[in-house]
DNA sequence: TTATCATATCATGATTTAGTGAAATGATGA
DNA sequence: TCATCATTTCACTAAATCATGATATGATAA
């Protein structure tokens, strides 16, 4: 049987996707107190200098991040108030489900251990 | 150089993920009116009966569905008002950004043709 | 121009995702 | 019990994700 989804629901899930990895969630959250470098979030985060800027540009394209240039420097910063409530709403309902969710294994389940 | 995003990032992505795909977001959008089987599902959706199950199994783990047997059927339905508030502060964000996330191409791009 | 620093892009590869069809489980009624 | 219907689970596979390291681009100063 076929999928028959439309393109609205694709690029609502695209978005989602955007929110859907421990790394970028991590940038998210280091970007809360307000606007950083790719070479801070790097230090900040642990992750590798490219790997920042492959998910900066995710998060770019889903709406989530805002970036500017000054000197060499590019400062990114979250790009609407919306994006924070979306992450505390989802707190709240991640807070009521915790340990099913950490149990869970159908498609939402990246393992602990990173990959190479 | 390694991940180190902790427990609680992974947990948070992991809930994410569930909304994170247009078969799911199908569901939970096909969900809004009020309770449905799997079989109604899969006949409104178009995805397959296993497939649904399957999704329907992910969107209970990541607390977005709840279900209860009457019968020989099970009906799921959506779990929390606040999902829907979820769905409808991303459904803002989206708007202001439908073209940008449509072109993305950086991890959150799945491909507009259904794989196999 | 050339050197340097900051960031972005590219190719690669291990791991995960999600769809399929078949088989197993579970609930109900004869 | 046995048959039937609804749902779940399983094994399999193509395709996507994400980390890595190297390279390319871009901004600035000498």
């Amino acid at each position: 049987m076929r999928d028959t989804v439309d393109a609205s629901l694709t690029i609502r899930a695209k978005f989602f996707r955007g929110l859907a990895d421990p790394s970028r969630l991590a940038l998210l959250l280091a970007l809360r107190p307000g606007e950083k470098t790719v070479s801070t979030l790097s230090e900040e985060t642990g992750l590798s200098q490219s790997n920042v800027s492959n998910h900066l540009a995710c998060l770019k394209d889903c709406g989530l991040v805002v970036n500017r240039q000054e000197w060499r420097h590019v400062y990114y910063r979250i790009a609407d108030s919306k994006v924070l409530t979306l992450l505390d709403i989802a707190d709240e309902v991640v807070a009521e489900n915790a340990q099913r969710i950490a149990d869970c294994v159908n498609y939402c389940a990246p393992e602990e251990t990173p990959r190479g």
